[in-house]
DNA sequence: AATGATGTACTTGTTGACAGTTTACAATGG
DNA sequence: CCATTGTAAACTGTCAACAAGTACATCATT
């Protein structure tokens, strides 16, 4: 087979683009982007870099001010215990669904195979973050609840922001990997109650220490 | 006061002309919209319309297909289980937080005046869609978790098409008013744990009757 | 020095055109 | 009659330029 060559448009490559600078913090939170600069920076035409901006837009990584200009998001404190809640129910429902599949243990497995990851990577902070995060979304994949998943997806970049703001050092508390295997652990217990227990004391953990961390940071 | 001119870009008028097309069922399900057309029936360039097009996409509710063609998206059966599952944790979530509130009882008040709009308008169809999907984006909206209605406005798309689908007299069956008395009372009581059951059976049950006015449609 | 007017630069909204690809169809040859 | 090739039409991807609005600096006036 010869056919592997992959096309893909300039739009998608400034999306990628963007959306990685963003979510590493070489775009600061607050940031204004001109749409004439960065046209320039990636070397493409102020039209197409426009759709990936009003992509980012909707994934809640840009916000547009009064008159169309685009920024960085800023989240504020609150929003991030706000965020972690609606996640944590999102999330709850992905292990309750999960756990009503006939082959739940085939599903059960790979998420073991992702904290399994997550234990290899400890010493490389970005990598950590990245592999929590794919434990968290496979959950939601493993449901096989498209619709929960999509949905899971339009937090993903306001989780991505929090995490970010309130630095990845203090972040990382909340990506032990036993507490994952905890959690692993619960959903092969079959157990729905405790499992949404578990998942919701997890993401209300996570968010408080993430709102500390800021509140140190506007501090110091 | 002069200043009350509302300058609204074309794209956002596109916007809101091509939404309401498309969950009115004017433009069916399935169909392939051809930008070089639709520019010119709206009297606007392609790449005005562009934009609103991939703004739609990621509402729900245009999917593109290999070539980049967007085409107003089908929902299958499935889907609209899943679909609602994810809205019932939504709004249970919803519920659950509004009840914390300390001025929970005005905002309670507020539900129950959109619940008097829905007695209001028992005549008209599509009336009767609107002020039901507005108590419960009211829900979302007064639980004050900002996070928590945009989520859940990601999904209004997909439940219109949902909606739409199955035809809105079938559809009309989940709306009774009465069953929103039914929440609105339960949410007084403030027993959590009790309003959740009740939304996630209103849920469950919408669900089922849009399936299976859907099968009725795949037969007739 | 404070205030108001004017013009200039910057940034977004919008457009029309060009280029590359896919699809459909007709023409040609076996 | 079928297969193949060539050709045209239809769309989307991409771009460069124009238009309009806002913010800022400069300058004149009192």
């Amino acid at each position: 087979m010869i056919r592997n060559l992959q096309r893909t448009t300039l739009r998608d490559q400034c999306l990628n683009a963007l959306r990685s600078a963003i979510t590493s913090g070489q775009l600061p939170t607050g940031h204004h982007l001109v749409e004439t600069e960065l046209a320039e920076a990636f070397g493409v035409s102020r039209g197409t870099l426009r759709e990936a901006m009003r992509r980012l837009e909707q994934e809640g990584l840009l916000v547009a001010g009064s008159r169309g200009q685009l920024s960085v998001r800023h989240i504020e404190e609150s929003e991030i215990h706000d965020i972690y809640r609606v996640r944590a129910a999102l999330e709850a429902l992905a292990a309750r669904t999960l756990c009503e599949q006939p082959d739940r243990d085939e599903r059960i497995a790979t998420l073991a195979s992702h904290v399994r990851r997550m234990h290899e990577v400890q010493e490389d902070l970005i990598e950590q973050i990245e592999t929590d995060l794919n434990f968290h979304r496979a959950l939601c994949e493993l449901s096989g609840n498209q619709a929960l998943l999509t949905t899971w997806l339009t937090l993903e970049g306001p989780i991505r922001i929090s995490i970010m703001h309130a630095g990845l050092e203090h972040a990382l508390h909340n990506m032990a990997a036993d507490r994952h295997d905890l959690i692993v652990n619960t959903l092969a217990q079959g157990d729905a109650t405790r499992i949404e227990q578990v998942l919701m004391e997890h993401m209300e953990e996570a968010a408080r220490r993430l709102m500390t961390a800021l509140e140190q940071r506007a501090e110091g």
